[in-house]
RNA sequence: UGUCCCAUGGUGUAAUUGGCAACACGUCUGAUUUUGGUUCAGAAGAGUCCAGGUUCGAGCCCUGGUGGGACAACCA
């Protein structure tokens, strides 16, 4: 509260090279200063932290320059899309906290525009049917460092080629039998230059256009061209696209030849960006896919997943991603970011909103002797030392209390100030107790701890100035509520560099990444609901799971907090 | 035996038209604290991949290396 002096100035945005190529064009006064970008998914799986980098960057874009940023689902493939994942992914961006500009967008809806510039390349004689197979026509591709063949049917006539591609919309063809081909340059050094195909046969319903298509564009001749229809101005997109902007130019120049209206039309810029490589994360979305298939983890949504709906389940707030975006700023070289600079932005997201609570995950009985025998009293504890205004609750307290077991040791090493043998710490928010005596069952194991409390010592109360160092969390023995509660670890046990991407990351899966205790918890968590967040004591940031059908709580534990005390053990 | 892109502390990024390499995370000290959290104060850690060149002066410009990445799906 009487901070605000040493307030540092609020995080300002940092400028990256894309707003720096923005900005030259607005000096240039392209496009009358209009802004608008896009975020433009196939709707094929559910977005993850990396898409979520794309998201905050396009939006944010659109925010910085009064502009507005699409929505638009790539769905050209019917084969691998599904309109489970077009929902997943509206609700994943909502969430991040972003509107579209207008209504969403689909691919499908361009698909008779697409189908007519395609009739277009084929009546100037830049386009061509090819009866070969997808085989042949790989081979004769050739390699990056070799020329490609030309194929047979290169040179069908225009009439020919016409009624072909009619026909192979009519659904005279089988998948497979026939494509369209750009003809464009079988040598050049580009590969996607190399005549790509332009439109495949699929016989199979599309999730928007049902039964309408046989034919369906390729990523290659769609991409640019919904851009363009769509009027966006900065067209931003990871990396390995970069290959295919000569292409994109290409088709665009062919469709908007001899086409006054369209010559005056908006043509995208494209610029590129690395995308996201996290440690101990793997991204693909295939990997995504075959971790969910192979059932490794409980679907999509599950918090050891990177994906948004995993992240948001385990506790993560659209704020800490935002920030982690936007402090990992945006360049055109690869690398790989440590995932601790996403724990550290939930963290401190956390820190300022989650209530603290009592918790104890692994539970011992401490019991105090000298406390008369059924009594019960209640003690205030602030519920957030970082907020006032969340204000402070009642908690009952009584003879017996459960404690941490790591918080008691008979013999306790120099530098540990939490309880052992005549040991005296403060039950957080109670009392000062003093330990005299502990139980072991045959195991050894210790079972009960007895200590004595200092009635003078309750909280608040200024009477007794003694220095006591051990502070613990505690949970009464009465009216402590069972939770479940499920600590993640990395599910990866490895470091996931760009280099490796081809490996079968599945070999590095940690078995041991899910770990489910019965902890105790204190009875206000009672009322908690889906998604209210909570910092445990000493143990971590946890978050109530939307899952609890039965009468348990079901906590996922979002990240742990940092703790010196286990870096020195 | 190709074309294109990239190279700054451990990690991610900064560094106006060339001018003392900065910030965040992480690490380590210390202080405060009814959380070994938080907060605060401080420290260590790069001389900018290498070799040349231009310049009064180069992380930035030029040349040549080295290293890494992208491109050869009827995927996007």
């Amino acid at each position: 509260m009487s901070k605000n002096n040493g307030e540092k100035a609020p995080e300002e945005k940092k400028s990256n090279f894309i707003h720096l190529e923005i900005d030259k064009d607005l000096a240039e006064n392209k496009n009358g200063g209009a802004v608008l970008t896009r975020f433009p998914p196939e709707p094929n799986g559910y977005l993850h932290i990396g898409h979520a980098k794309s998201i905050c960057l396009n939006f944010s874009l659109a925010q910085k320059y009064g502009g507005g940023c699409n929505l638009r689902f790539d769905d050209t493939n019917p084969v691998k899309e599904d309109v489970e994942y077009v929902d997943s992914i509206q609700e994943d961006v909502k969430w991040l906290g972003f509107n579209w500009e207008g209504d969403v967008r689909f691919a499908s809806d361009y698909f008779d525009q697409l189908y007519l510039w395609a009739v277009k390349l084929i009546e100037k004689g830049k386009a061509y049917v090819d009866d070969q197979s997808a085989e042949t026509i790989a081979t004769q591709k050739g390699t990056p460092t070799e020329p490609g063949k030309e194929s047979p049917f290169r040179n069908r006539s225009v009439e020919e080629n016409l009624d072909l591609f009619e026909r192979m919309k009519k659904g005279e063809f089988a998948a497979g039998e026939k494509v369209l081909r750009a003809k464009i340059d079988m040598a050049s050094p580009n590969m996607h230059m190399r005549d790509p195909l332009m439109y495949r046969i699929i016989h199979q319903s599309h999730h928007r256009t049902g039964d309408k298509w046989c034919i369906y564009p390729m990523y290659d001749f769609a991409h640019g061209q919904e851009d363009f229809i769509e009027g966006i101005t900065h067209s931003i997109c990871t990396l390995e696209f970069k290959v295919h902007r000569p292409l994109y130019d290409w088709f665009l120049d062919q469709i908007i030849d001899g086409d006054t209206e369209l010559e005056n039309k908006v043509r995208p810029r494209q610029i590129e960006f690395a995308r996201l490589n996290l440690n101990y994360t793997v991204m693909s979305k295939r990997k995504l896919l075959e971790l969910v298939q192979k059932e490794i983890v409980a679907g999509w949504d599950d918090p050891r997943m990177p994906t948004v709906s995993g992240l948001r389940r385990r506790g993560y707030t659209p704020e800490s991603i935002r920030q982690f975006a936007d402090r990992i700023g945006v360049t055109n070289r690869d690398g790989i970011t440590d995932v601790a600079l996403l724990e550290s932005c939930i963290r401190e997201d956390l820190n300022k909103k989650a209530p603290r609570v009592n918790a104890v995950i692994d539970p011992i009985k401490l019991i105090i002797t000298n406390y008369p025998e059924g009594q019960t009293e209640e003690v205030e504890v602030i519920n957030n030392p970082e907020d006032e205004s969340q204000g402070a609750r009642m908690l009952p307290f009584g003879r017996e209390v459960y404690i941490e077991r790591d918080d008691f040791m008979e013999e306790p090493p120099r530098k540990f100030f939490r309880l052992g043998p005549g040991r005296e710490v403060r039950l957080k928010g109670a009392y000062a107790v003093t330990c005299t005596d502990f139980k072991k069952n045959d195991a050894g194991e210790i079972e009960e701890i007895y200590c004595t409390y200092d009635p003078e010592t309750k909280s608040g109360a200024t009477t007794v100035t003694r220095k006591i160092k051990g502070i613990l969390h505690w949970v009464s023995v009465d009216n402590a509520v069972d939770a479940e509660v499920r600590m993640y670890d990395r599910l990866y046990n490895h470091e996931a560099p760009a280099s490796q991407k081809d490996k079968d990351h599945l070999e590095f899966i940690n078995p041991d990444s899910l770990t489910v205790v019965n902890a105790k918890v204190e009875p206000s968590l009672k009322e908690a609901k889906t998604l209210d967040k909570f910092q445990f004591q000493r143990v971590g940031y946890f978050c109530i799971d939307k899952d609890s059908t039965s009468n348990k709580l079901i906590f996922n534990r979002t990240v742990a907090l940092k703790d010196s005390w286990a870096k020195k053990k």
